[in-house]
DNA sequence: GTATTTGCAAATGATTTGCAGTGCT
DNA sequence: AGCACTGCAAATCATTTGCAAATAC
């Protein structure tokens, strides 16, 4: 459970308790889109307007408190900025999963930047099929 | 140079000449968003109307001819289906451009994806930066 | 106390849809 | 000929904006 009140100082944003919702359920969930944030913090905070949900998803992106996950075929979901990893995208039932990155990958993959002369910032690495549980509830 | 007739015809589409002209753009260009694709058929076929872009892509996606591309901040692109490549991705202007994928960071994304019994489908990796020209522009 | 932030409602922008006419095969 | 495809205009949906009232610090 992080302090979302600190983090948001750091990054030079007022604490409010419409932020501090957002953060929570974002965090709770792992990987919500604009409207899912919205339903969710609705239930706790029934006046929240979805302008504000933007204004501060955007505003929290850009102070890298939050990251845009970009999918394909769906809107973008955002979760909590964290370290690097790898996401696995069910593209039947639309969940997507953290994995650690891998070692050796992330290895080559700076030296194939460093090889450009690309100065490189962030990865994403989104992998896309169907999970487990959508195999088995396919097959059933 | 594809041939974009027999391409469409055998993913099931008739082979219309804004068919062909948007693969031929998206060919040309590499990465495209609908708006870059409209503005560049509507040189060679003025009368083309952005609603059957939409369409076409859309279609195109669904039958495998087109990939969207998800970019993080911006609208998502699209490029011709074909193997799976890394995406080098300008956050300074824009620009897409293509890498081979890395054989052992492939092997490990499989391993990684066998563990979890997930069927991996498609990959995605963007990796977001500043290329070489960008770097030089800004140092200047 | 003051600068930010919120919530509403209205404005804009992007995407989709319906349908009559046209063009592939 | 027959069905798929196009182009237009209207409809819908997503996102942004302006501004007065409320809130954090």
């Amino acid at each position: 459970m992080t302090d979302y009140a600190a983090l948001l100082k750091e990054s030079g944003l007022k604490a409010t308790f419409q932020r501090m919702n957002i953060l929570d359920v974002v965090e709770k969930n792992g990987h919500m889109s604009i409207e899912a944030i919205y339903d969710e913090v609705s239930k706790i905070h029934p006046s929240l307007s979805l302008a504000t949900i933007y204004k501060n998803i955007i505003l929290m992106v850009e102070k890298g408190v939050v990251v845009e996950v970009p999918i394909a075929g769906k809107k973008s979901k955002y979760e909590l900025a964290k370290t690097d990893h790898i996401h696995l995208v069910c593209t039947e039932c639309g969940e997507v999963k953290d994995k650690p990155c891998i070692e050796e990958a992330d290895k080559a993959l700076h030296e194939l930047t460093d090889k450009e002369h690309f100065k490189l910032n962030t990865r994403q690495v989104n992998l896309y099929g169907v999970c487990s549980d959508c195999q088995e509830a396919i097959a059933s």
